[in-house]
DNA sequence: ATGGTCGAGTATCGA
């Protein structure tokens, strides 16, 4: 089973790069972040076409996450589930997908230390933690997965000193996402791979993407079922590439997990 | 030269 995310930065800009990668990175699952779109403007016709059914959860012009599946997509929830303080935005959605219980999340970017974003990130992580403990358990196939807005250590930005005093890589923001893991959650790309300059989003200024200068924000949690079953991790480089990229690539994860058994 | 580009929407703000 191939499961997916991609910040797409606008759906609507993006559709013919979706559904181009669709057709060769053929995902059972595909998670997106920030399709900018209301939930009546989402093409789930148009992905239903491609085989794939969905569940989208936005506003419009900002944030808005989906989930596709072509191995069924149970249950789904929008937002934070019942019991954790609804958020004032549209950045997660839930749902069970071939018997593995997906979220695509796009965490707040917190601007700048200080700024009032700022302690929403953190809090939305917090809420997020909540969330899992409230709708999963540990013990299931649960993945969790989308555009992070925190790089987990200084080996995951292009230059550690540039980013000093900068969100994304402080300690707060970090132990965070620590938390996700010590809930029973484990980093599917650090799993498999350990070296250096492995990013998944390149500024589209100043050539950032052609001189590397990169950061690993983009995420796929695994509990340790699924971890068990990690066949390998890929970062598609090609897809930032060429004509209208988004300004993150895709991260993809196979899991040894027959997609009709789990169905 | 301490910026640089996109995408929202149509002046700037957010990333």
């Amino acid at each position: 089973m191939r499961i997916a995310t991609w910040n797409v930065n606008s759906l609507k800009v993006r559709m013919p790069r979706v559904e181009e990668w669709l057709d060769y990175a053929k995902p059972d699952v595909l998670c997106m972040q920030e399709t900018k779109l209301a939930d009546s403007q989402f093409p789930a016709l148009a992905f239903s076409g491609l085989g794939y059914e969905s569940v989208h959860h936005g506003s419009g012009q900002w944030n808005g996450v989906a989930i596709l599946s072509r191995v069924g997509i149970d249950n789904p929830i929008y937002g934070f589930c019942q019991g954790v303080e609804a958020d004032q935005d549209t950045r997660l959605v839930t749902a069970t997908c071939g018997g593995v219980k997906v979220t695509s999340v796009y965490v707040p970017n917190g601007r700048a230390l200080g700024d009032p974003h700022y302690d929403y990130k953190l809090s939305w992580l917090e809420r997020l933690r909540a969330h899992l403990e409230h709708t999963a358990d540990p013990s299931e196939h649960v993945l969790v997965c989308g555009d992070f807005n925190v790089a987990p250590e200084d080996r995951d930005v292009w230059d550690p000193k540039r980013f000093v005093g900068s969100t994304h890589v402080t300690e707060p923001e970090r132990k965070a996402v620590a938390s996700l893991l010590d809930w029973g959650l484990h980093d599917a790309l650090r799993a498999k791979h350990q070296e250096d300059r492995l990013y998944t989003y390149w500024d589209y200024r100043a050539g950032d993407f052609h001189q590397h200068r990169g950061m690993r924000i983009d995420l796929v949690l695994l509990s340790e079922s699924l971890l068990t079953r990690l066949e390998w991790v890929l970062i598609d480089r090609f897809a930032r590439k060429g004509k209208l990229p988004s300004d993150h690539a895709p991260l993809l994860v196979d899991l040894a997990i027959e997609e009709a058994a789990a169905r």
